[in-house]
RNA sequence: GUGAGCGUAGCUCAAUUGGCAGAGCACUCGGUUGUGGUCCGAGUGGUUGCCGGUUCGACCCCGGUCGCUCACCCCA
């Protein structure tokens, strides 16, 4: 806060008395106009130095989803806040503190979307796809936001990439997803193990949750103040803590496998069993849990290989979400999903110098001299993109010297040379970049001349 | 919201105890007519994040502020 030192005055007010005392006064700086606009905080660019890696992943997002049946959707980056405000949950972190939020020009409260589940949901719902053959496979790619302080692997605008199952409540489902997101990390030469739990559904949630507060509260001087703070916010959360003299009690803490009803425990093997036939590597995680409310049953995160046990933050993570229709006033639907954040597979894809393909160089550069050539030239670029010869130019240059050395940098294999001369004569040079031989050949025949040389 | 570290050219980094703000890379131009890579030369580029204090003098020391990075909380 700036210190008032006077009362606050009018402009004209203000700016009569600086006219004043213009000798004696300092001059407060003017506000600078030269400097380079900036970022907001946890905002990023991402820059063609990384637009491979952005593709590969759509890419291969896009390949799975058409393998597997998901039908792509994109749903509004905007959206009332209650949405998020029910699905998400009221107590949580992400709808308490980290929400964009704002009321529109109508009055009306909406917020950027901080996840895309519960769009999906209000889609399903609002475009009766409960109509069509079920289950309803969808993915989705794009932007979401959180408030938050940026760190590693967490910015206030980030990507995620995500399946979700809905209209079906076989154990099936969530297994299928579970394979789905390993597959498509290994794809992406990600190396990863996913972390499996239940968590049931409320009617064993509940009770649970009593249990575990029965046992912390017992022992409430023997565990770290986060826990305290978790046991009246979030009771499960305290399953997940770090500190290592909240260990013991942990340990020693009841676990929701051994709460589980009877339909929530067959669920869960049966989710197991699959996934054993299946070959799947998974890692049995009794105090994995979730936190948005949303979750029942099934819930798994994917941690990346290598990290010290806990430290790492999840690169993706889903579960089943069998209430969340009816919560936001639809029908009872079953459902579960999966989402990845992009920009933490990417860090880890380029830690690990993962493959990735690059765009097809172009093989051959035009360069034109003149005003008659680059006339031609534009004509002739069009005929090389049409004949599939993937090719490079820059019209705006001038000196031939300059278009090589934009030739030479992009480390095409033929410059064709297109100057006075040659238009006047209807023939073309072609250079071999490699060995500096030209040749000279007619204007019509370059194309299929090319077409030889490049195989 | 809490804690720690760091802010010098587009990038990577120098600058002796407090004494003229520099280099490499990149970029632009040139080394004679219409030919790239290597080489040589020149040039552009800075309110040293910002504001204040100490001092004859501050990139350097002190305070504040903003930003970045990392961690916690929480999360993909």
């Amino acid at each position: 806060m700036a210190k008032e030192k006077k009362a606050i005055k009018s402009k004209p007010q203000v700016l009569e008395e600086a006219a004043k005392a213009a000798p004696k006064e300092k001059v407060v700086a003017p506000p600078r106009t030269s400097s380079a606009p900036e970022l907001l905080r946890g905002m990023r660019d991402i820059l063609p130095a990384e637009a491979k890696y952005w593709r590969f992943l759509r890419k291969t997002a896009e390949d799975f989803a058409v393998a597997y049946g998901f039908d792509c959707i994109e749903t509004p980056i905007m959206e009332p806040t209650n949405l998020f405000v029910r699905a998400v949950g009221k107590q949580t972190d992400i709808v308490e503190k980290e929400m964009y939020s704002f009321d529109d020009q109508g009055g009306e409260r909406v917020t950027l979307r901080p996840e895309a589940t519960a769009s999906i949901v209000r889609a399903y719902l609002s475009h009766g796809m409960f109509n069509i053959p079920q289950p309803v496979k969808l993915w989705y790619e794009g932007p979401m936001f959180r408030y938050e302080r940026p760190q590693a692997g967490r910015s206030r605008e980030f990507h995620q990439v995500g399946f979700e199952i809905l209209g079906e409540g076989k154990p099936a489902v969530d297994a299928e997803l579970i394979i789905v997101g390993n597959a498509f990390l290994r794809a992406l030469g990600v190396a990863a193990s996913v972390q499996v739990n239940s968590i049931g559904h409320a009617g064993c949630r509940d009770p649970f949750k009593a249990a575990l507060l029965q046992h912390y509260r017992a022992r409430r001087s023997e565990i770290c103040e986060d826990c305290k703070r978790r046991l009246t916010r979030n009771p499960l959360r305290v399953l997940d803590c770090k500190i290592p003299e909240c260990q013991p009690v942990k340990n020693s803490s009841p676990q929701i496998v051994d709460h589980l009803c009877d339909d929530c425990r067959t669920h869960f093997m049966k989710v197991l069993e699959i996934l054993d036939e299946a070959d799947v590597p998974y890692v049995l995680t009794p105090h994995l849990v979730r936190g948005l409310d949303y979750y029942g049953r099934t819930v798994f995160e994917y941690v990346p290989a290598g990290g010290e046990e806990g430290a790492q933050s999840a690169l993706g993570a889903g579960g089943r979400y069998d209430g969340l229709a009816e919560i936001l006033g639809g029908r009872a639907t079953s459902a579960a999903g999966l989402a990845f954040g992009m920009e933490r597979i990417i860090a880890r894809m380029r830690e690990a110098n993962a493959p990735v393909p690059e765009l097809p160089a172009p093989s051959i550069f035009l360069a034109q001299l003149g005003e008659h050539a680059r006339r031609k030239a534009f004509a002739l670029f069009e005929k090389l993109r049409a004949a599939g010869i993937r090719s490079a130019a820059n019209f705006s240059k001038e000196s031939l010297k300059q278009q090589m050395e934009i030739a030479g940098k992009l480390g095409v294999r033929y410059a064709l040379i297109l100057g006075q001369k040659e238009v006047l004569e209807g023939t073309l040079i072609i250079r071999d970049m490699d060995s500096g031989v030209q040749e000279i050949v007619g204007y019509e025949k370059a194309i299929e001349e090319l077409r030889r040389k490049l195989g």
